[in-house]
DNA sequence: TTTTGTTTTAACCAAATGGTTAAACCATTA
DNA sequence: TAATGGTTTAACCATTTGGTTAAAACAAAA
């Protein structure tokens, strides 16, 4: 009956987990401090999740998913490749707006502890970041793009849509310091100035 | 005498300080890790530092120190603003190729703790972050550079030059993962495009 | 109402962690 | 050589932290 509105104690937990994972990673979070964000008792965590690796594990695991599957878009053979471009990065620059430390999250966990990644990602065999650049580089064999570097290409990508959304706090600070406020960021003004870098790049 | 190739307990604590902070954060780190990396006991560190609040504050606002110092260069005014520009670049992207976590060490430690920002950095009052905005908003008026949104400007600019840094160990990870290599990641390459980015932004 | 199985809590425990201390070490100088 | 003062260490200590346990609270079925 009920049980539309009602958020259950496991997801209360995972919620909490996920943003104190976020913030201070595997090694600097606490369990007190998940269980005081989930406003629970502590050994609630433990009785749902055995223990924190366990719990941690459940987070990682639905931050890649959540992360890959950003990339979907780019197999809709349908479109030409710079549509494709320009979706994704309307999709990735929406995903930050929601999880802005999802992609630090992501890289500092997998640069601490690469076996995990191995174990989570190779298995789910979803990855969809390389094809990306299989895309891209048919796409420039066919002449449909311009002939580029890919891999710098995507990592230009990535910089542009992630390190906004990392940084703002710094930047606002600085710029706060500098009194000037940067009231108007919106993610609409950035996702056209990526699109405008993404045109730059592929259009011959 | 031997004193030049002799490196202090003081430096070797500071370095190894350096690198567990930046890999784990304040709260991650953990004292006995920085001593088994320095190869000197426990104790040393306070004896040296007090405690771990203490050695954290030096090693940040090394970090910071040198972080804004990058931004010198913007003060050259017998340079034209891109030029300036441009040399920014080279030199951000060298400093990052040796300090890879260097930006998100301080973003991660900032937004945690804001207050310890205010301390370190208006005391210091060293921030340049602002002036390339000033400098940026000068060239537009004197018609020097395009029209442009100077704060977006700027955050594209250092996303291209942070992320791919940051990024570089997930992105080998997925490169594998997919059966390719990136071998030949060079900073120079990654300059080239940045000085293209910011050429196509600024020059009328 | 009683029974049964699940969920939640308070009270613990052992190990890890930041920090201290007293003694040992070592270089310099009296 | 002996004394001095800075440096380093092993052995501790108190608190925090991850994790356990046994009992209480609760909901649903008998």
């Amino acid at each position: 009956m009920k049980k539309l509105i009602h958020i259950s104690t496991e997801e209360k937990i995972l919620e909490a987990a996920k943003e104190v994972f976020m913030k201070y990673g595997l090694y600097g979070a606490r369990m007190q401090d998940i269980a005081d964000t989930a406003g629970i008792n502590k050994a609630l965590l433990h009785y749902y999740f055995r223990n924190k690796e366990k719990l941690f594990d459940k987070v990682f695991e639905g931050a890649l998913q959540k992360y890959f599957q950003q990339m979907e878009v780019f197999s809709d053979s349908s479109l030409p490749i710079k549509q494709r471009v320009f979706n994704y990065v309307d999709n990735i620059i929406d995903f930050y707006s929601e999880y802005p430390q999802m992609s630090m999250f992501i890289i500092k966990e997998v640069s601490l502890n690469p076996e995990l990644f191995k174990q989570k990602v190779m298995a789910a065999k979803k990855i969809k970041g390389g094809s990306l650049i299989s895309i891209l580089e048919d796409g420039i064999e066919k002449g449909e793009i311009k002939k580029i570097d890919v891999a710098l290409f995507v990592i230009n990508l990535q910089s542009l849509c992630s390190y906004p959304f990392l940084a703002m706090p710094l930047f606002k600070h600085i710029l706060k310091v500098n009194h000037k406020e940067w009231n108007d960021f919106n993610s609409n003004k950035l996702k056209q100035s990526v699109k405008s870098f993404v045109d730059n790049s592929l259009t011959k």
